[in-house]
RNA sequence: GCCGGAGUGGCGGAAUAGGCAGACGCACAGGACUUAAAAUCCUGCGGUUUUUAAUAAAACCGUACCGGUUCGAUUCCGGUCUCCGGCACCA
């Protein structure tokens, strides 16, 4: 009864890989269409997640293709990662082992979805055929200065057992599993992102195609604020603090200076004084709180005076030195000037240790009185109390007091962003090894690139947790220096996975190179990705890290492009019950139990179906049951008419009836909505509901018209055209019923139907008959009428002429085909 | 606190440029087919009120809330509330 849609999908599936239909090289007779989604870790399982991602992804990839795009649409894996380490742990198996078995799972869970790839593309990111192109990559960065090592304090994961990025730190826990982070004092290796900082945020506005909410959270994360630094001299020192400060037009206001508890120079202006032991027992304290304690601020902000003092550069003043627990070692130097009548926070630590609230800028309408603030006055307005620039717009005096800091040569204009350096060292096995060796003679030398890839050893004993595996295995540790052939030491520390997938999209260009990362020539024929769909989580890690690989390898000269992805769309998340699904949840939907159940089609339908990709989807089994019911409503009627495709050869074309022309205008403007639908906003979902329109009124047509008065030829138009609309969305049973009505060669092959203006031309039309904007009446009136026309015929009307009896007409409004509105007082 | 986004029937959602609110689907109800069930097909389905024996018909209200612009507002503007996401002692 129902269609057989296990047997279906399988034999299209093979049939498909028989043919390497979705094979592509370079192609110049075709315009280019690069198709990418996030790759997925081979956690175990495809979820919903990954097959809603993916299912969108391939729409769009078989839509361009049937559009005459030549569309590269390829897969891998992430392969690298702690999940695959903890498992090997607790199985006491190789990471590899778990990976590969995954990989295999997933590939073949991905097959069974009938997605579109190239899988002789495929690549994974702990083989070494792809590894040694991340150590390469690193080795460029080191050439051009973009790697270093630098001991500091860093991001601690305890439980996870290594250092996290800046970026893998959300409020002050660990990303991956919610620890609360520490920091540690450990030598790591960087890459310089802050170097282009810079451009990165710059180049934001030329992402067009990238959603706002993005765009936004990275200008955000790069956090770029402009000002100055000003040296402070210290009184009986030599030495200077220097201060940033967004708001140099303040400086007449300062009333102290805070340092940070961790600056250097508490040392030194403490040492040998009475402040010195609580200076640093104050420092203790600070240091102990952890992250989230530590960056609140709803911790109460302390001070404690360290006995110095400091001097104005600008009126000379001494101020009193403090350190203080809101005063952050690694944003800006530092250390801070504190302005109370300008700054609330300053404001607030003022009052609590009594400190002058010297206001230097008063609101040019006088609408505050600024000598007795409730709270911080942060507007512009005129500067006062500051000497020569007394009367001065403070915008103004931003500029002014910088060109005298100049001058004096005891400050400058200064940018400072929040953007870190990108900490890529981890101190675990399962990692792409980072590519150096440590020499007693030499230092740091580079493995050179003739020597990649430096291979993860195989022999290691999964035991516990709680050590770096690497670091124990000897045999990988004890080298030879590349340039003097001493003794030398391995570098232990893995890569983050960030770096791996920070030019995958490139490596997919060109995938089985083993010369080069990848040929300039065909990452210039396929870059950049024309569309990119993934999970909005990774608006600031991944995208931000792959542009910035993409910009270094562009400056390096190997990459064609300066910005990698061209459109972005982030796709919502799929819950159950109104929540995320998830395993600790327990309101899991598998896809594997669904497709068994209803098949690749179906769930396919049923995702794209419910609702638009940018939005969460809730999952609903009732809907997943619709759309099967749908999908075995277009087989039956397809099934029921196919005999048309016999009788349409050799009968002379007949006068279309009503029925027929209202079929073709269904027919054709339902092309027209399903491709704008699909070109200019990817919602699949009404796509959807306008081909179940467009069933229905097929059904219509065969119910009311006799068979015998049948248009054969606009009945297979209508299949045809239903056919094809629907090959992207279900492949499988698109192809089957392709070849059921006869047709030879794949659906997937076929042309996008483009809509036949003259179907659309209606000879009458049904418009709104409002009085005073309210729907009284409906008309029903050539397509032609004048204005004229239409108002007289309006005015005919029953319901319309007793409305408006006795009432003077003010106006009449007519939007031709849709509405009268007649306006009566 | 700051910056985004959203709020529409019982539910998912639609209304693309200010012009029929609720497309399409789900759920539900009634009916047809059937010995019966499933499947399928048909009909109805925002609320209130009025008229009618009934079938039906009509009026009013209705897109979180309050106000504005307009002949006409789910759509534009101002304000309020709620929810979701991001950032948050960033000097």
């Amino acid at each position: 009864m129902n269609y057989d849609f296990l047997d279906i999908e399988r034999k299209w599936q093979l049939e498909w890989e028989k043919q390497n239909a979705f094979r592509r090289t370079e192609d110049s007779s075709k315009p280019k269409y690069y198709l990418l989604e996030m790759f997925p870790y081979p956690s175990g399982k495809l979820h919903m997640g990954h097959v809603r991602n993916y299912a969108i992804g391939d729409v769009i990839a078989r839509y361009k293709t049937m559009n005459g795009y030549n569309v590269l649409h390829p897969m891998g894996w992430d392969a690298f990662g702690l999940p695959a380490e903890n498992a090997a742990i607790q199985n006491k198996t190789h990471p590899s082992v778990w990976t590969t078995k995954n990989i295999e799972h997933m590939r073949d869970q991905l097959k069974k979805m009938g997605f579109s790839y190239d899988w002789d593309r495929e690549i994974t990111t702990c083989h070494t055929s792809y590894y040694k192109w991340t150590q390469w990559m690193f080795l460029q960065f080191f050439k051009q200065g973009l790697a270093y090592k630098k001991k500091s304090k860093v991001n601690w994961c305890p439980s996870c057992e290594t250092v996290l990025a800046n970026e893998q730190v959300v409020d002050g826990a660990c990303e991956r599993c919610d620890s609360v982070v520490v920091k540690k004092e450990l030598a790591q290796w960087f890459f310089k992102i802050t170097d282009y900082a810079d451009r990165l945020l710059e180049d934001i506005d030329k992402l067009d195609g990238w959603p706002d909410k993005v765009k936004i959270m990275q200008k955000n994360w790069i956090g770029r604020s402009e000002g100055a630094v000003i040296d402070f001299k210290i009184d009986g020192f030599e030495e200077k603090i220097t201060v940033f400060t967004t708001r140099p037009d303040t400086i007449f206001g300062v009333s102290y200076i805070v340092l940070s508890p961790e600056h250097p120079l508490v040392d030194l202006l403490t040492e040998g004084t009475e402040y010195y032991e609580d200076a640093m027992r104050f420092r203790k304290k600070v240091e102990a709180l952890d992250e989230i304690t530590r960056t609140s601020d709803e911790t109460e902000k302390e001070g404690l005076f360290i006995g110095r003092y400091a001097v104005n550069p600008l009126n000379n003043r001494k101020v009193p030195i403090l350190i203080g627990n809101y005063v952050l070692m690694d944003y800006g130097t530092g250390a801070v000037m504190g302005v109370p009548a300008h700054d609330q926070r300053d404001f607030e630590f003022a009052k609590k240790y009594d400190m002058p609230i010297i206001p230097v800028i008063k609101p040019e309408d006088d609408s505050i009185d600024v000598y007795n603030l409730k709270e911080a006055y942060v507007d512009v307005g005129i500067m006062i109390n500051s000497g020569q620039f007394d009367g001065l717009n403070s915008k103004d005096g931003i500029e002014a007091i910088i060109s005298y800091l100049e001058e004096k040569k005891c400050g400058r204009r200064n940018v400072n962003y929040k953007l870190r350096d990108w900490l890529i060292s981890r101190q675990r096995y399962w990692g792409a090894p980072i590519p150096i060796i440590y020499c007693d003679k030499c230092g740091i030398v580079p493995v050179p690139e003739s020597d990649l890839p430096v291979v993860l050893p195989t022999d290691i004993e999964f035991k516990d947790k709680g050590q770096n595996l690497l670091a124990n295995n000897e045999s990988f540790i004890n080298t030879t220096c590349p340039k003097c052939g001493g003794n030398a030491r391995r570098e232990v520390d893995t890569m983050d996975t960030f770096v791996c997938s920070s030019f995958y999209f490139f490596r997919y260009t060109d995938p089985n190179n083993d010369e080069e990362a990848f040929a300039f020539d065909k990452a210039k024929y396929w870059m950049p990705v024309d569309q990119y769909i993934g999970g909005v989580e990774h608006a600031i890690l991944h995208l931000l890290y792959s542009r910035f690989f993409t910009k270094v390898l562009y400056d390096i000269g190997i990459s064609p492009v300066d910005e990698p992805f061209v459109n972005l769309l982030t796709q919502g998340m799929v819950l159950k019950d109104g929540i995320k699904m998830s395993k600790s949840k327990g309101n899991v939907v598998s896809p594997e139990d669904i497709m068994e159940e209803y098949g690749a089609d179906t769930v396919r339908l049923f995702i794209l179906f419910a609702a638009p990709p940018e939005r969460d989807l809730e999952w609903s089994d009732q809907g997943v049951e619709g759309c099967y019911r749908f999908l075995n409503r277009v087989w039956r009627l397809v099934l029921d008419l196919k005999d048309v495709y016999d009788k349409i050869e050799g009968k002379e074309e007949r006068k279309l009836s009503s029925a027929d022309k209202e079929l073709r205008y269904d027919i054709h403007s339902t092309i027209k909505r399903i491709t704008a639908d699909i070109e200019e906003r990817f919602n699949f979902n009404t796509a959807i509901s306008a081909i179940m329109e467009l069933v229905n009124a097929i059904y219509a047509y065969r119910d009311e018209v006799d068979k015998m008065d049948y248009s054969n030829w606009v009945l297979v138009e209508a299949l045809n055209t239903l056919m094809l609309m629907l090959a992207p969305f279900a492949p499988h049973m698109a192809e089957e019923l392709w070849h059921i009505t006869g047709h030879k060669g794949s659906i997937h092959n076929e042309s996008w139907p483009v809509y036949d203006k003259e179907a659309l031309i209606r000879d009458e039309v049904e418009m709104v008959v409002q009085v005073n904007g309210k729907l009284r009446d409906r008309l029903k009136i050539p397509a032609d009428a004048s204005r004229q026309e239409v108002e007289e015929a309006v005015f005919a009307l029953d319901k319309i002429s007793k409305l408006i009896e006795g009432k003077t007409v003010v106006k009449i409004i007519v939007v031709p085909k849709r509405l009268v509105n007649i306006v009566v007082k």
